[in-house]
Formats: structure tokens, sequence, C-alpha cells
DNA sequence: AAATGCTACAACCGCACTCGG
DNA sequence: GCCGAGTGCGGTTGTAGCATT
């Protein structure tokens, strides 16, 4: 991508630093290629190149391993992303792990450079359309809450908001200011229940007919609980307490509290709603139920199986 | 055509962990 | 148990190249 810089290699015995030249990537592709992996600094000796261990251990993780994927992330993929980084943070090394051919930098890189930034997006666009009684004018139309502008390369394929028809505009509003208001919150690591939740699917926030019927999920000040839309009267939208949250429905009830200082904590905790609800048997259950049920018709993968368990995830292979 | 802004991404940095002496 | 080297990881920076003004 950028050329080296002539000035990297220090006039003393230094090492060398910045980008790499073709002549050093040669160097070194050929010594791995020759003697496999061994000792970094053992290596950049022995390969004659006046870098750290270090360096010539990114380089080739990075760059110049031949199992690699170059080029853009398939949708697949980008959705994959998402789904893991909702279920396991800013882990990277474990994400990329489960995306043959792509590095943890890579994937680090796409998502703060493209998905933290439809995030942001997002938000921005929240924050204008103002409270929710000065984008009621508004919210008819999704595109002005810029939901889908999270994924923006996606197709218009149903993951924007679909409300209950009967559902006036200003609850609409609220219900889905009282989500985005929440995102800065969620922010930090995006380590957002969205995906195991149900307020994104992944590719987009994913408000089922059946979700905003019944139930969806809240987060806020570490606590994962469920916002209850309609549960009574049509319309009425009910924001339980942030310390302990119960739904309404009949067949559902979730009382979650979680530390958000503690991560394992907290998947864990994703991990038992999640499972709960698999272990369902209400197939006709509404709300969170069904929320499951749609984002697992998202993707080609078997969803369900990635959020059992994050540990048994399956190692996919899309590079076919 | 030049200046400016923006984006993508390679690479560095610092911290934490493991392991052998 | 301590120490240092090696390694892995996530956060951050720097900049080439493209887009916009």
């Amino acid at each position: 991508m950028r050329k080296p810089e002539p000035s990297a290699k220090n006039s003393n015995n230094k090492l060398r630093k910045g980008l790499w030249s073709p002549e050093e990537d040669d160097k070194l592709m050929n010594y791995m290629l020759n003697n496999g992996q061994g000792c970094w600094s053992d290596v950049a000796r022995n390969a004659g190149l006046e870098r750290c261990g270090k360096s010539c251990r990114l380089r080739w993780i990075n760059y110049l391993r031949p199992d690699l994927k170059r080029g853009a992330f398939s949708l697949q993929e980008e959705e994959l992303i998402i789904h893991l980084h909702s279920l396991l943070g800013n882990r990277w090394s474990q994400i990329a792990a489960r995306l043959p051919g792509r590095t943890d930098n890579e994937i680090k890189n796409f998502w703060n450079s493209t998905i933290k930034k439809r995030l942001k997006n997002l938000s921005s666009t929240n924050t204008n359309t103002g409270s929710p009684n000065a984008s009621e004018s508004s919210i008819s139309e999704p595109k002005d809450l810029n939901m889908r502008g999270l994924i923006s390369t996606h197709e218009q394929n149903g993951f924007m908001p679909v409300f209950n028809s009967s559902s006036s505009p200003s609850i609409q509003a609220t219900f889905l200011n009282n989500i985005i208001d929440r995102l800065p919150t969620l922010e930090h690591g995006l380590n957002m229940p969205t995906a195991a939740g149900g307020f994104f699917n992944g590719t987009g926030p994913c408000f089922t007919q059946s979700g905003v019927d019944s139930n969806g999920f809240y987060f806020e000040n570490g606590v994962f609980g469920s916002v209850n839309i309609g549960a009574g009267a049509e319309g009425d939208l009910f924001v339980p307490p942030l310390e302990s949250v119960s739904s309404a429905t009949d067949n559902l009830k979730v009382e979650i509290t979680c530390n958000r200082n503690t991560n394992s904590n907290y998947f864990d905790d994703l991990n038992g709603i999640v499972n709960n609800n698999h272990r369902s048997e209400n197939k006709g259950g509404s709300g969170v139920e069904n929320l499951f049920q749609e984002e697992l018709r998202m993707g080609e993968w078997d969803l369900e199986e990635l959020m059992k368990d994050v540990s048994s995830f399956p190692f996919l292979d899309f590079s076919s």
C-alpha cells in the first residue's frame, strides 16, 4: 500500500522500522518457507533482516502468510464479525480464529474503520433527530433514523425495523430512540448484547414484527433487560427498572443482571440468555424467542450453534 | 490544478502472559 | 520466587491514495 520510507533505515546499526520493502518481504518469505517458524529474533537475524523479531512476526502473520485471504470482506464474513464481536468484544484474535485467512489486525481495522463509523453515524443521526416528539413526523420513514446505515453496503432485505401497522409513529419513535439513546453507553468495546439480544441481527437493527409486539431487550448501566412493548394496551411502552428486569409475557421471564466490569460474567450471562431461549419448548412464543428465530435465519451459518458456547464456535471457511 | 478532507490499513507501541534458567 | 527473553494481543498512530471542494 504505502511505499517504504527511505529514511526508515537508520544510519547507525539500529533496527529498521517502518514500512517493509519488497526486498525485505522476499527475504522473510524465503526464510520462512525454507526454514519454518522458529524463534523470531533468530528469524530476523538469520534471514538477514535489520528488523526486530517482533516486527518480522507481525509482517509474516499480517501480510506474508501464504494462507491469508486478501481483499474485501464478504457479506458473510462481515456479518459473522459483527455477531462474534457482540459475543466476544474486542477479542480480535479469537474472532480472527473463526475467520480463516483473516488476521486479527485486519478484522480490527475493518471494525474500527467501517463498522464503528456506521454506528457513529447511526448515533449522530439520532442526535440530530432530537426528541421523540420532534421526530414524530419523520419516524414513519425509517431511513430518517439511518438504521440501515449501520451496514450501508447491505441491501435492504428486511433489516429495517418493522412495526406493527397499528403502532403509532410516536410509539415507534419512542421505542427506537430509547434504544438508540443507549448506544453511547454501549460504545465501549461495543459489547452490546445486540446480536444475542435482538437489537442488531449482525447486519443492523433487527426489530421484527414479533419482537416489537411483545419483547425487546435493552441494556443500560450494565444491566441487560427487556423492553416490553405493547404487552398491555396496543402502543404502551413499558420500560422496566434497571436493577432487575422482567418481561410481562406469559411464557418468558427474563431477569438478568450482569457485571459489566467482568467480561466473562457478562458473556456468560449473554450465553445464558441465549441458551435459556434455546431450551424453551414453546415454539409459539412471541418476543425474544421469535427474535432469535428471526436471527437464526439471517446467516447461512448455524448461528444457533454459534451462540450456544463461544468456545464451541466452528471454524468457518468461506474461501470456497 | 491545487488544496483539503477522508478512508483504509500497515505497522508500531505497550502491556500481559508464558516459560526456561 | 525472580528475572529476562520471547510471544501474543489490543490500542493507537502514520500515511498513501482517493474523493471532494
